[in-house]
DNA sequence: GTCTATACTACGATAGAC
DNA sequence: GTCTATCGTAGTATAGAC
């Protein structure tokens, strides 16, 4: 057996479980049926990656982007720190919107696992919230109170049409990625009263 | 045992069962825990509502509140359609937001029981997504595509501050119902480019 | 209407053969 | 590195005593 080969089987069993993870959560989905959809044995998660707990961790590490903190100047222009924030997670929710289930499930079940998501997204939440203070600030936004208008912007963001539930109710084909981070963006900015040009 | 007894205990059942659901989801939570929260006995569930599944049904049927479609007119100036439905979600949210939960959780993870709870939400957002569509037809809502606009409402709306998770972002005290309802709509309606006066 | 006891199924994890 | 077989636990549901 090459590392190939090794490699191979981890990469197919963490593929299973975000694709099943995001259509039946965690507790919904069995190591049997993960391992069955990824054409692996049983034990196989418990060999590789120590038990269906720490695979959600590998499962992590493996599909979230880290680019955005990475690279970015918590000091620019505020309003374009929010812009960039949409841009973003809008991109990664059309992307990979499976990981954006799993997140969105974990959160709101309050698991264990909240702990472990926190500490990748979390940073850039933080940035969104301290740039959306300062364009207040700088009188660039208005809006009451911040966590209202902060929740009301990740409610924008992280809610999306790719539920099932919403299929009766939609009518047109999805957006481009562009054509959604426009609209959003629009959305948005004049719903913190934004006061200069989009 | 007289009758007020067996609708005590089928209140208890349902009461422990809401807030199980809410915590832990309905995969999440079993039978003898929700009993043991009652004080009943493990075979009542059975009993009673003939299952898990159908105490989920009884669950809707008890909490959900029917009044906004009971009373509303589906031909009302569609500025006002949009704004009582802020309203009463809203509302909903705020008195009962471990409901809100349970169809967050039942939604995201399309489990078998959406269709029940279509049968209850539905109506309403068909009637936010007709007055977001006659605003827009009217010249007092734009916007881009329809369903991105809905769903950036329904997102706004539907999401909020009581997961735990957020707990470690937010500063302030939550605000009144008035006041929520009141930065909602100026966001969302500002959002939506609405011309007239809030 | 309520309870105990139990049948049946499925889960996660791992020891041990290969 | 992979597989089979199995252990211990926990789930839903129900039959039958009271």
């Amino acid at each position: 057996m090459s590392p190939a080969d090794e490699t191979d089987v981890k990469l197919r069993i963490l593929a299973a479980a975000k694709s099943l993870f995001a259509k039946q959560g965690f507790d919904g989905t069995s190591i049997r049926q993960i391992c069955e959809e990824a054409g692996a044995n049983v034990a196989l998660v418990s060999y590789h990656f120590g038990g269906k707990e720490n695979l959600f961790g590998a499962l992590l590490e493996s599909y979230f982007p880290n680019r955005l903190l990475a690279s970015v100047d918590p000091d620019m222009d505020p309003i374009a720190g929010v812009k960039l924030t949409i841009r973003e997670v809008t991109a990664f929710r059309q992307a990979d919107p499976q990981l954006v289930t799993i997140i969105q499930h974990e959160i709101i079940m309050n698991t264990p696992r909240i702990q472990k998501i926190r500490e990748h997204v979390i940073p850039m939440w933080r940035l969104l919230h301290k740039w959306m203070k300062e364009g207040r600030e700088r009188g660039l936004l208005r809006f009451g109170s911040i966590d209202t208008a902060f929740m009301s912007v990740v409610g924008t963001l992280l809610f999306h049409r790719k539920q099932e539930y919403w299929s009766v109710m939609l009518e047109e084909e999805p957006p481009d990625l562009e054509t959604m981070t426009r609209e959003l963006t629009e959305y948005i900015m004049l719903g913190l009263q934004y006061q200069g040009e989009l």
